[in-house]
DNA sequence: TAATCTAACAACGA
DNA sequence: CTCGTTGTTAGATT
C-alpha cells in the first residue's frame, strides 16, 4: 500500500538511476497487469528514452522522448515490492514485470496484488494518471488552494480525501491520522466543516504526509534498493490502535466502517454531530 | 410526458409543415430552457434552412443545414404543448418559447416542467442525444439485437427500458404495460430472464409504442395543431389500473415503486422469484 | 495492512 | 411524468 512518501522515494530512486537512460527490454510474467499485449508494450516503449521518473499521487511515472506527455505509468496497487539491484548484486527471483535500460539497469517489480504497468500515449486524456487532482503535498496546495478543492463537495470528508481525483497520494494508512490529528471525523460531511477545521486538514496532510517522507517512508515498505523505510505506526495516535488510548485524550480508539474502507477514530478527538459514532 | 408516440407524431407534423423552411426568428420568455444565451442561440441558428425534422427517442431533432450534424433539439420534459397554428389561425398566447421561420411559420412552445431547446453543434459528441441508444421502434432492433443490448447489464429490467442510453423513447406510462405483456417483473434482474422473456418484452415494445404510434398518440396529448391523439390508457391491462382487476388475469393491480418511478404490476402476472411484490 | 474501475441506485437540483 | 450530477455501495480485478 504505497502512498505519497512511499511513492515519493521510490520514485526519486528511480529517476537518479534511470533519468536518461533508454529503455531496451520489456519482460513479462503476468500480462494482466499491462495494459497491452506484452507485443504491443515492446512497440510502444522500447528504444525510447526515459527522460525522467516522477511521482504523481500514487504513480510513478516515466517520462518518455519523442512524443510529448508519452508516459510509462507504474501503479504499486495493495504492494509491491520495485527493486533496482545494483551491478555486483544478484537479480531477485519473482518478478512479475522486468523493465531493462540499455545502459545496463534493471527494475524488478513483483506485485502482491493488484498492480499495474501502462504505456500512456500524450494524447489519452481519459487514463486515470490525466485525472487526478493535485499531490497532496504539492506546494501549490495551500490552505486556500486546498479550500478550493472542497468547494461544492458534499460528501464525507474522508472519502473526498481517499479519491485521487480530487486530492492525489493519500490512501488509508495515513487517513486515519490525518483526520484524528485535525479533529475531524471521517463521516463528517464536507459542507459542515468550519474553516479552522479546513485548516486544520491542510495542516494534518502535510504533518502526516511529510513526517513520514522525511523518514523515507513507512517502515513496511522498501526503497527500490530493499532499504525499509523509518516511519513507523507507532507514531500514529489513532491509526490501528483500536482498542487502546488515542495518544492525544487518551480515549479508547475504535475502529469503525466508512464507506468502504475501515478506519480507527478517536471518538474523543473525533465527535461525529450528526449522528452516529 | 410525450414519449415515442408522441414525439414521432408531433416530428412527422413539424418535417410536412417545416422541411426547407429557414429560421428567421427566436424569441424566448424563459431563457433557463436554452443551453445557450437567447443572443448566442440566435447567432447560431437562425438564417439557416431547416433540412429535416425527426423523432429520436423522446427529442425532436431540427438538422440545419451548412454543417453536418448541427441540430436543434427539442425535449418536452414532463409536457409540453408545441403548437403550429395555421396562417388564418391566432397564435398562441402563453408561449415560452417561439420559433419563425422565413416562410412564414411559427413553432409557439410551451414547457409545462422542464424542457429545453438546444442547440447541438456537430461536434458535440457529448450532447444527450448523441448518447441515445437506438429507438425503441428502430426498424433494425429486431430481437437479436433487442438481446444485445441487454447483454452484460446486470440491473433491473425496468431500470433499462427506461434508460435513454440503452433504448430511446420508452417512459414510464407506456413502460408498465410493456413489463406486464410480457409477463415481467420490473425489477427483474436482467440476466435472470430468459430467451422467451426477452422476446416477449421486444414484442410487447413493439405493439404497446406501435398500437399508440397508430392512433397519433396518448388522448392527454395533442399534435401541432391543437387534435388530441386516440390512444386511451383505457387499453392498458394495467397502467393506472391500481385497485382494479388486470385485463388479463383478474388479479387486482398494485402500485409499487421501482426506484425512482412508481409502478403499477399484476402480482398474477409479473411475480417476482427473487423477493418482494 | 491495502487500490482502482465500473455499474447501479438514491438523492437532489433544475 | 424529465434529465443531469453527485455520492454511495457492491462487485470485480488475475
Amino acid at each position: 500500500m504505497p502512498e505519497l512518501p512511499e511513492i515519493r522515494t521510490i520514485a526519486a530512486g528511480l529517476d537518479d538511476a534511470l533519468a536518461g537512460h533508454t529503455l531496451s527490454g520489456l519482460e513479462v510474467a503476468r500480462p494482466q497487469c499491462l495494459n497491452g499485449t506484452p507485443g504491443e508494450m515492446r512497440d510502444w516503449i522500447l528504444a525510447r528514452r526515459v527522460v525522467r521518473v516522477k511521482p504523481r499521487g500514487k504513480w510513478i511515472l516515466f517520462s518518455l522522448d519523442d512524443i510529448a506527455g508519452d508516459l510509462v505509468a507504474i501503479n504499486l496497487g495493495m504492494g509491491a515490492e520495485i527493486r533496482l539491484p545494483g551491478a555486483a548484486e544478484e537479480p531477485p527471483d519473482h518478478y512479475r514485470v522486468r523493465l531493462h535500460t540499455r545502459e545496463g539497469s534493471g527494475v524488478f517489480i513483483r506485485f502482491w496484488w493488484l498492480g499495474h504497468v501502462h504505456y500512456v500515449p500524450g494524447d489519452d486524456e481519459t487514463h486515470p494518471v490525466r485525472l487526478l487532482g493535485p499531490d497532496a503535498l504539492d506546494e501549490g496546495l495551500d490552505v486556500d488552494a486546498f479550500r478550493g478543492l472542497l468547494e461544492g463537495r458534499r460528501g464525507g470528508i474522508k472519502a473526498f480525501l481517499l479519491d485521487q481525483r480530487r486530492i492525489a497520494g493519500i490512501g488509508n494508512f495515513y487517513a486515519h491520522d490525518i483526520l484524528a490529528r485535525a479533529g475531524v471525523h471521517p463521516l463528517r460531511k464536507i459542507p459542515t466543516l468550519g474553516d479552522d477545521e479546513i485548516a486544520g486538514l491542510h495542516r494534518s496532510i502535510r504533518e502526516v504526509l511529510g513526517e513520514s517522507l522525511d523518514l523515507g517512508g513507512a517502515d513496511y515498505e522498501r526503497d527500490i534498493f530493499g532499504r525499509p523505510g523509518r516511519f513507523s505506526r507507532e507514531s500514529f495516535i489513532v491509526g490501528y490502535r483500536e482498542g487502546t488510548p488515542c495518544g492525544l485524550c487518551g480515549t479508547t480508539v475504535v475502529r469503525i466502517r466508512t464507506g468502504s474502507t475501515p478506519g480507527d477514530i478517536c471518538p474523543g478527538c473525533q465527535p461525529l454531530p450528526e449522528d452516529r459514532t
